[in-house]
DNA sequence: AATGACAGTCCCA
DNA sequence: TGGGACTGTCATT
């Protein structure tokens, strides 16, 4: 019955770099930080893959290019990360976190529910397979303290100050 | 099946 | 300032 989950990556250029996104069929379910290698998987292969996912990837590259300059996105691409009940929570309360402004990880407890699994909502944030479009950058400790980051602190206090958060 | 380690936070001394 | 309890998930045993 599950047919194998055919991925698609594709580059997205932007001006911070080269991002890497993977997409199924369901819509965007990852998205890489550039790598400090050279890419090795240009977008030549786009020939190959379906119309639905490379419109998909035009918007993904254009909603990329506006928060890397500190705006909000005017489309997003359909996103299908999988994840537990309690992650896609988690990253269904992150999306409504808007450019420049923050939630602590204990805010986002309490809006899904469950105002007591604050650490775990740390690690539900570790666990979104994509940053950015998903801004996990966006929660920080209550204490204002910047927290953790899985794709590096350097990455989290840049895309903070693009988006001039004080104090990072 | 149990344990330990985490991107946190509160409480009590 | 420091230790303990609490949460969900994963790796290790």
């Amino acid at each position: 019955m599950s047919s194998s989950p055919r991925l698609y990556e594709l580059a997205a250029n932007t001006p911070e770099g080269t991002f890497i996104a993977h997409y199924s069929e369901g819509g965007l379910v990852e998205l890489n930080f550039p790598a400090k290698a050279k890419i090795t998987r240009p977008n030549h292969l786009a020939k190959t893959v379906p119309p639905q996912i490379l419109a998909w990837h035009a918007v993904t590259e254009s909603a990329l290019k506006q928060i890397l300059t500190g705006g909000n996105p005017s489309r997003l691409p359909p996103m299908a990360p999988t994840g537990t009940e309690f992650q896609c929570r988690v990253w269904a309360a992150l999306r409504q976190i808007p450019s420049g402004q923050t939630k602590s990880y204990s805010e986002i407890a309490r809006l899904i529910g469950r105002p007591q699994a604050v650490r775990a909502v740390g690690g539900a944030c570790g666990a979104n397979p994509i940053p950015v479009l998903v801004p996990c950058h966006r929660v920080i400790a209550m204490n204002q303290k910047i927290g953790g980051f899985s794709g590096g602190l350097k990455w989290k206090r840049r895309l903070l100050r693009i988006e001039e958060v004080s104090g990072f």
